[in-house]
RNA sequence: CGCGGGGUAGAGCAGUUUGGUAGCUCGUCGGGCUCAUAACCCGGAGGUCGAGGGUUCAAGUCCCUCCCCCGCAACCA
């Protein structure tokens, strides 16, 4: 038997810190579709997920819920692979970092880098919070403070070892350019050059003596080996490499597509490829970065609170329809507006009334006018022909848009073949044609096509809907499987006629749109403490005594960059307390210079935020009319000291 | 002058590489059909392709300038 050409396509491994969203699962479905695609092809494909488990932000979640690190990632992984279960995702192998295969396998990396010289100890000089006991680059600190905490650091040194980054640099800067499509979609690559290979590496600091949830480095355990080392081995330590059973890796490495989010994309095309290239092993394929989800125009995060569930989605209207939906309503690696809206037109027009109802109506005629049996066909007429023409076309067309991961065009062209199918019926008139016995007999051919057209439908539609086609099959009657592979597409005819339809339920029900929109939108997750309380919904005093105001003097305020509405106000709260950065969207009011001096009223324990980049402590109090388009300050009367309290 | 992406009908997008009557989906208006999931089919209306200038017989597409939006350094796909 001639050797298989194989497949090996990953996605990012998640980090654990909370359940996944949308966004997660649009790259999940997108790397199981063209896994399910190339198997379809008879290719011999490994698929490979998993999750990213270590570091600092995970050891502070589980010290807040009182568990350890590894039973809180356990939980959230459990969460993770139902939810691959749920939308169909059907991985070969889903890889831990804290699994011990991958960490023997990092272990060995790190020190095989160490010994040749790519990593060396150095130390790593930055600012350090000491409450957080965390590392800040200068860049990363907001206003000379910790990004975290906002308390001030201090200029500390740490031991540290680093990966020689910069020694690789110009064998990387050829390597991309002799390979045009390593990088994908091109834009990326031009960022990548421009942003940061040709201004140059700085070493990649890969240890860490403050951070313990992580693998130690085994030959110096005060260490420990920091993200990047860790969680991009994982795309060679799931195949085994350097381990006595490195079948896998031989088989399937190098991979062929590094699926990866386009904030990552820097990682996987200049760390990555570095690593490898140090131990001397091939380069990836492709890594392409595909787009957001974007919701609003704003970036979906759990920050922000607009995260989409896809568990919820996938319960409520169907895996399959989530799945179409995330594959055709936008290219691939552009970004794309996620609406609750599109999905439920898109899952009414398409799948509804153009898939489910030609299916629907094509089995109905078959019982209608011929008992439910699939006729035998006559000679074909030009109108047959055409359509047959366009349905042997189609897996080509397919084919090419899937190779260059085209998922959206590959689902268009598959609607096209529905469409023509669901006009074919109505240039055929099959209820006229039933009315007369020569006319039965074209109908007989013109129900075989389009059974037969169906069957190509159901064939090409399986990658992106592993679920429909089963259904589909089973109301054409089709039982044999060698009739539901790709190849069996080749010549249009296959179907054989004499099997027996049977009407099922609809494949994709209507969906009441408007309806359906006023009960999802106010998503089961909403935070009703979002939103402003209504005028007549009573608080208790103690409700009031969790609110801390005081009056705050501005003692610095300037316009923030690139913004219309906001200033960046400088707070004194009083000899005793620490000055406070907060902005204010009343930029449009108030000009900065007249602000200085005055005093204001200051929610003084309000979570603190980040607003372009810079770290919001708290709020100040503005009157405003029902539109917001007349903002005035609640100022206390003269008199008042900055850090009086407010009640 | 940091880099990258984007600005095309009410909404969401394709088309720009290789200049040649501006297209798709949804919505909207009108018609047809009755096999079907109030579905399906046909037709219409709706765009100074961000602004200005240039090259050309011809520019959404090429060149220049400008405006606006989004993202951009470390564990958010």
């Amino acid at each position: 038997m001639p050797k298989q050409e194989t497949f090996y396509i990953t996605t990012p491994i998640y980090y654990p810190s909370d359940n996944l969203h949308i966004g997660h699962a649009y790259c999940s479905v997108a790397a199981d579709t063209m896994a399910r695609y190339k198997k379809q092809e008879g290719r011999d494909v490994y698929f490979v997920t998993g999750t990213d488990e270590h570091g600092q932000k995970i050891e502070r979640k589980a010290m807040d819920k009182g568990v350890t690190p590894q039973a809180y990632v356990d939980e959230i992984v459990a969460g993770i692979k139902s939810l691959w279960k749920l939308m169909n995702v059907e991985y070969d192998d889903f890889i831990r970092t804290t699994d011990q295969r991958h960490a023997k396998c990092v272990q060995d990396i790190f020190k095989q880098l160490y010994e040749q010289g790519d990593i060396y100890k150095g130390s790593y000089e930055g600012w350090y919070c000491t409450p957080d006991e965390t590392f800040f680059t200068e860049l990363q600190l907001v206003d000379g403070k910790c990004p975290d905490c906002g308390r001030p650091v201090e200029r500390t040194k740490e031991e540290a070892y680093f990966l020689k980054l910069s020694k690789y640099q110009d064998w990387l800067i050829q390597y991309i350019e002799d390979h045009p499509d390593f990088i994908q979609p091109p834009s990326r690559k031009n960022e990548m050059l421009n942003n940061f290979l040709k201004p140059g590496l700085n070493d990649l600091c890969v240890s860490r003596t403050t951070v313990k949830w992580g693998i130690p480095v085994n030959f110096d355990p005060a260490h420990t080996v920091y993200v990047w080392v860790d969680a991009l081995s994982n795309y060679i330590s799931v195949l085994g490499y350097g381990t006595d059973d490195d079948s896998l890796y031989q088989r399937y490495w190098p991979a062929d597509i590094h699926l990866v989010g386009k904030e990552i994309i820097r990682f996987h095309t200049i760390i990555w490829p570095i690593i490898l290239h140090a131990l001397g092993l091939p380069q990836p394929k492709q890594i392409f970065g595909h787009g957001w989800l974007v919701l609003d125009g704003m970036k979906m995060s759990k920050s922000l609170g607009n995260v989409v569930d896809p568990v919820v989605l996938s319960k409520r209207y169907s895996s399959d329809a989530i799945r179409y939906f995330l594959m055709r309503e936008m290219p691939f690696g552009a970004d794309g507006q996620f609406s609750y809206e599109a999905l439920l037109k898109r899952i009414n027009a398409d799948l509804a009334n153009d898939l489910g109802n030609l299916v629907s109506r094509t089995v109905a005629m078959v019982e209608k006018y011929f008992d439910g049996v699939v006729p035998k066909p006559g000679a074909y007429e030009e109108v047959d022909l055409s359509l047959i023409a366009l349905a042997e076309k189609t897996p080509k067309a397919v084919q090419q848009e899937m190779d260059g991961l085209q998922y959206s065009a590959a689902l268009s062209h598959i609607w096209a073949l529905i469409g023509e199918a669901n006009r074919y019926i109505d240039l055929t008139t099959p209820w006229v044609l039933f009315k007369t016995d020569e006319g039965k007999q074209r109908l007989q051919t013109v129900l075989y096509v389009l059974c037969e057209t169906l069957r190509f439908i159901g064939v090409l539609i399986a990658p992106t809907m592993p679920n429909t086609p089963d259904k589909l099959f089973t109301q054409l009657g089709l039982q044999d499987d060698a009739l539901k592979t790709l190849p069996s597409l080749a010549a249009f005819g296959k179907l054989e006629p004499g099997t027996k339809v049977a009407k099922g339920e609809a494949l994709f029900p209507r969906i009441d749109v408007e309806k359906e929109l006023k009960d999802i939108i106010p998503t089961p997750k909403a935070e009703p403490a979002a939103k402003a309380p209504e005028a007549k919904t009573e608080i208790s005093i103690d409700d009031f005594q969790k609110i801390q105001l005081c009056v705050a003097q501005v003692t610095a305020a300037e316009k923030l960059e690139k913004s219309d509405k906001l200033l960046k106000l400088t707070l004194s709260l009083g000899p005793n307390e620490p000055e406070r950065t907060v902005l204010s969207g009343i930029a449009q009011f108030y000009a900065a210079e007249d602000m200085v001096g005055r005093l204001v009223v200051l929610v003084k324990n309000l979570k603190p935020v980040k607003i372009r980049g810079v770290r919001s402590e708290g709020m100040i109090l503005c009157s405003s009319d029902a539109d917001d388009k007349v903002l005035k300050l609640i100022s206390p009367e003269a008199g008042a000291q900055a850090g009086d309290t407010v009640r």
